[in-house]
DNA sequence: TTCCTTGCAAACGATTTGCATTGGA
DNA sequence: TCCAATGCAAATCGTTTGCAAGGAA
């Protein structure tokens, strides 16, 4: 089953965690990777083929965030959309629509991200406050809905 | 009603919508000014007195959100959480425990806040999208969690 | 009076769970 | 074999809405 590169990361993580990676995980997995951005589970499912009852796609997503192969993250409009974990994709940001919710991944180049961490250590240096993350997201219109 | 001056600056706001500014408005608006972070509406049912109904809160905070008072976070968990609008309460981000969940506020100094939107400017002048607002949380441990 | 607002209960959509069946190590 | 994973249907949770009663202009 573990074919591609992704496969075998995902793949070893959820052995280490004695977790099995079967085959509607692995097709959501790929699934995610084949994406743009996070996706909720109504989107995802008819991306899947063949054809998985949401219930069966919330469990897996579940067993995913657990073993931290993806994240989530909750919008406007009271749904949940997954990506795959920045250890798998790469730290990036979201420009976030506040029409639709449509959520775009960014990465920044070095010097911006470098210019958000100066920012970030300016703030945490004064606050008492151990900086592990961070999350820039940008809202405004998509090219979409202006 | 309008005793204090938040009531005065809220009244002032609804009024020239066209929209009232009753007694059961008053209280949602004073009890979220009197808490320190966002807050869900359950959170915020069980600290006003006398006892609201879920779906009464509900409407009101819509009202508030629409004429701009109130602004939703979406943050965890997918649970809406309400929050005095930063006209009232000033523009400011957020450290986010990762341990305890605690949010801090925090208001950037001006540089700092302008080097947030050089940033800003130079990524959404790439992609096509039309920046209205932007969020920077910071997450990491708070002094207690460390 | 005439709207707007509120309370109650029912409806709703997203997500979760119980249980019987299937499938992989 | 044996336990974990799946499918289906029903339950649950946060949130919204229809409708009748209460209140302010």
């Amino acid at each position: 089953m573990a074919t591609t590169n992704l496969d075998r990361q995902v793949g070893q993580r959820l052995a280490s965690l004695d977790i099995r990676y079967t085959t509607g995980r692995s097709r959501v997995v790929s699934s995610l990777a084949s994406l743009d951005g996070p996706m909720s589970a109504a989107e995802l499912r008819d991306f899947i083929a063949p054809p998985v009852p949401l219930s069966s796609l919330y469990r897996t997503l579940a067993v995913l965030e657990e073993s931290g192969v993806v994240t989530p993250h909750y919008g406007k409009s009271g749904v949940a959309r997954y990506e795959l974990a920045e250890w798998l994709k790469g730290h990036h940001h979201h420009l976030v629509c506040i029409d639709c919710g449509a959520i775009e991944d960014v990465s920044l180049s070095t010097s911006q991200e470098s210019r958000v961490h100066d920012v970030i250590n300016d703030i945490v240096a004064l606050a008492e406050f151990q900086a592990t993350d961070h999350t820039l997201e940008i809202e405004g219109r998509c090219k979409k809905c202006s």
